[in-house]
RNA sequence: GCCGCGGUGGCGGAAUUGGUAGACGCGCAGGACUUAAAAUCCUGUAUGGGUAAUACCAUGUGAGGGUUCGAUUCCCUCCCGCGGCACCA
């Protein structure tokens, strides 16, 4: 039995932190460095956090704690996302109010936090969807409305009919709605959008974050910028092949290929679809254009589909060698992207090419490869090459073709140089009740008419409202909330009545911590300035290209508002593995989650948590299984008892090498987030130590290293060693690079590459002796003499190598 | 299809400016303590040979090839798993 009582010892420490109000940070601290320690906060839609939660934030708060006996002052704040589709739906289900469950479900969160022992600083906690900070919410969305970022339109946009609202582009994962996975349709409806796009250059640069690659990559590859021509073609009168006086523009990345265009393809959205299409052909189209506006994106997009589509009668001009072409419309071409129209060259483009092979259009060759091969017949060529039947541009390679090409057509105004982007617009309005109301009031006389500032926030009225999806905002049915003055004329007018997407209110909640307390603005601009950006932000990887990127939108825009003086939230961002149950993603829904309580309840935080570091690598996650939690639990005794144990030192030279690599290696790996090698290292430690045995400094130091691991355990210790404060205002502990330099090292002598033997020499041996004494050895002799010495190889303090052939 | 990451004992994983593969932990086996069990402690534990036991030998980091005195690490081809994107002209 283990003199250590888990249980108590958490309780007890965890009531102390409280009363000495030890982690309830100094903002206004100019002595110290700042450190924002920061992790994304949990929306409370489920009623528990879940073991992902843990393992998420229980590293980053020992990254917190070790930042803090750095010496940093360090602010790990903590609050809830609890607006929004999660939180709402769970209500629905439960059939409770979503302020009910959602006030439920943050109590019981913090309830296990609390267990957990993080040093969250709750005198800043936020909620979403409190008035409080609901109403900065409001006023973000009039500052982008102010500066045009903010705009309403109707356009096609995603429709999930399981959750009867709108959806952002990013919530559509493979087609389907990411909350319920229901199939995601098309509707035209007005909405309210950030123009996001306007920044989309502007983010695609990470030059001064530390960032994983990863995340980079994918919010590059979401941005999606290619850089291409846009060329004019003249709409020609089919039967005279006179211009017509309109035009269509078309985005390639291809100008080269140009000669080759043998047809045009507009998407069924494009609005002078209607206007080219002759009347022989209205029928056939409009059948098509009704056809594609029913079909889901995932049917449209769906890979290895066949093409269809339909001709228009319209004729348009190649503007760079008069060759008419006709004009046919298919879904093919997206409406959303470039200029929602392309000019078709079927011999170097594989869709081109499969869709000009089904309607037998021609298909005229333009490029050759460069390396002299032949060109294929059956098949698209895509790659860039040389220029073949492009008249006067015959023989350039691609590269070169694009210039000339494009110059010649910009003298005639027919085209220039352009750049796209895949990230469209941020729709950010839903037709859901438990968001923030868009503080908007439509007047008959004055029109879209933004709520003055004084009158925020516009309430969500939380009595009285049926709140059940059904495709209209259920505010709509609120007379009181409906109904309200003009605030420009005073007459009878109706206010907005849909609600912001959730991810507007998490776009900006890491400048409100600081300034939970602000009642007068958003945040202090001194104060936001001193503490952000976010010195370490973590967080699951799913966010890379929805909260990560409106967060780093939001802020530049803000930034170009002059509220703020920096343009990036997070500075460094690292992303936590995701833990699996049985290789399935743990969901409420497949009923695979594990809890962390029952654990907590039977080893305690410090075991649980530490077990979680020790998986493996933090940025790996992995598959849970408690089998191992034991070895956790002895090591947390054996820790104990070694330092409580009163012993004198028996071979205090291993006690101290053995000590100052152990902070080497823990400071070093704590640097890396690789816990769990820092852990094994204090692991070898303590086994070395229980031999060794361990004096009073050194056992102070070790506690020191455990404490941002094992934070009660360590308290406790530390106060049986008679230190009067709390560990964590100690400072972490340095080591003696003299005292773990070794002055003999163990060479491996190598016979053809393979470890024959090994002797011990003074660390600084040189190869003449060091390939002499490994000769001298017997068993090496044996090798040498079965043929002859052609090359010695000395790797100084490491290995000799014989090469003997 | 494209982009990115990964594949190491029975299991989780260590070790890479190329230099003793398997640290640490789990599990397992044997032993000590105990009337017995649990807990704890000690010893062993990549695989295959080999030995009374050491010693020793061979093989071994998804597969195959290459570079090198030497490859888990670098290069090429392929297989498998995971994540992202997906008709973006």
């Amino acid at each position: 039995m283990s003199l250590y009582n888990a249980r108590e010892a958490e309780e007890k420490w965890q009531k102390k932190w409280k009363e000495m109000s030890l982690y309830t940070t100094d903002l206004n601290d100019k002595d110290r460095k700042k450190y924002y320690n920061l992790v994304m906060f949990p929306y409370p839609s489920g009623d528990k956090l879940h073991i992902g939660h843990w393992y998420n934030f229980a590293p980053s708060d020992s990254w917190g704690r070790y930042k803090r006996m750095q010496g940093y002052n360090v602010y790990e704040p903590m609050g809830f996302d609890s607006f929004g589709l999660p939180a709402e739906n769970y209500a629905i289900k439960h059939g409770v109010h979503p302020q009910k469950s959602t006030k439920k479900n943050i109590d019981y969160m913090k309830k296990q936090l609390n267990a957990m022992g993080a040093m969250y600083d709750w005198s800043t906690e936020i909620s979403t969807s409190h008035p409080d900070y609901y109403k900065w919410t409001q006023w973000l969305f009039l500052q982008l409305y102010n500066h045009k970022l903010a705009y309403k339109k109707k356009s096609p946009v995603n429709w999930c009919p399981q959750c009867q609202t709108v959806l952002a582009n990013e919530q559509v994962v493979e087609g389907q709605c990411e909350r319920c996975d229901a199939e995601v349709t098309k509707k035209d409806l007005s909405q309210w959008f950030f123009n996001i796009r306007d920044y989309a250059e502007r983010l695609l640069d990470f030059s001064d974050l530390d960032w994983p690659e990863k995340t980079q990559l994918m919010q590059e590859h979401w941005i999606g910028k290619s850089t291409g021509s846009t060329i004019v073609f003249d709409v020609v009168d089919p039967s005279t092949k006179k211009p017509t006086g309109k035009t269509i523009t078309v985005f390639t990345t291809r100008i080269d290929t140009l000669f080759g265009a043998t047809y045009m393809v507009l998407a069924p959205e494009h609005k002078l679809v209607d206007d080219i299409t002759t009347d022989s052909h209205k029928e056939n189209v409009n059948d098509y254009v009704e056809k594609a506006k029913k079909e889901t994106d995932i049917n449209r997009s769906a890979e290895g589909r066949e093409k269809t589509g339909v001709e228009t009668g319209a004729y348009v001009k190649n503007p760079i060698n008069g060759k008419i072409i006709p004009v046919w419309i298919a879904d093919y071409v997206l409406a959303s992207y470039g200029t929602g129209a392309v000019m078709a060259v079927p011999a170097h483009d594989e869709r081109d090419f499969a869709f000009a092979q089904k309607y037998k259009l021609p298909i005229t060759q333009v490029i050759k490869p460069a390396d002299g091969s032949e060109l294929p017949l059956d098949e698209a060529f895509t790659d860039d090459g040389i220029l073949i039947n492009s008249e006067t541009f015959d023989g350039l390679p691609s590269s070169e073709a694009r210039k000339a090409i494009t110059k010649a057509l910009e003298k005639g105004k027919k085209g220039e140089l352009t750049t796209q982007y895949k990230l469209r617009d941020w729709l950010i309005s839903r037709q859901r009740f438990w968001g923030a109301p868009i503080p908007i009031v439509y007047c008959n006389d004055c029109g879209e008419v933004p709520v003055p500032e004084e009158d925020l926030p516009v309430v969500l009225p939380l009595e009285g409202v049926d709140f059940n999806p059904k495709g209209e905002s259920p505010l709509a049915t609120v007379d009181n909330f409906v109904h309200t003055k003009c605030p420009s004329c005073g007459k009878p007018a109706q206010r907005e009545v849909d609600t912001m997407d959730t991810f507007v209110c998490s776009s900006w909640y890491f400048l409100r911590y600081p300034n939970a307390h602000n009642t007068e603005k958003a945040f202090d601009k001194h104060l936001t300035d001193t503490w952000l950006p976010v010195d370490m932000y973590i967080g699951g990887p799913e966010h890379a290209c929805m909260h990560l990127l409106y967060a780093r939108f939001i802020t530049k825009a803000l930034h170009d508002f002059n509220f703020i003086d920096f343009d990036e939230p997070f500075k460094k961002l690292v992303h936590q593995g995701l833990i699996t149950k049985d290789g399935a993603k743990m969901s409420k829904s497949k009923g695979n989650t594990v809890s962390p309580d029952e654990f907590v309840e039977q080893y305690g935080s410090d075991v649980f948590r530490m077990y979680l570091m020790f998986m493996g690598p933090f940025t790996d996650g992995g598959d849970w299984n408690d089998s191992g939690i034991k070895g956790i639990a002895r090591f947390v005794d054996k820790f104990y008892d070694l330092i409580y144990t009163k012993a004198d030192v028996q071979d205090e030279e291993t006690l101290q090498k053995m000590l100052h690599k152990t902070i080497k290696k823990v400071t070093e790996d704590m640097e890396k987030f690789q816990f769990n090698t820092a852990i094994s290292a204090l692991m070898e430690f303590t086994n070395s130590a229980s031999k060794t045995r361990i004096d009073y400094e050194s056992k102070k130091i070790a506690v020191k290293l455990i404490a941002p691991l094992a934070p009660h355990l360590a308290e406790e210790l530390w106060e049986t060693l008679n230190q009067g404060d709390s560990v964590f205002n100690a400072k972490w502990p340095t080591y003696s690079e003299e005292l773990i330099t070794e002055d003999t090292v163990q060479i491996v002598v190598q016979v053809n590459g393979k470890v024959r033997a090994t002797f011990e020499a003074p660390i600084d041996i040189q190869k003449d002796d060091a390939v002499h004494r490994a000769k001298k050895i017997k068993k090496i002799q044996k090798y040498i003499e079965k043929g002859t010495v052609v090359k010695e190889i000395f790797v100084p303090g490491k290995i000799v190598n014989i090469v003997v052939k």
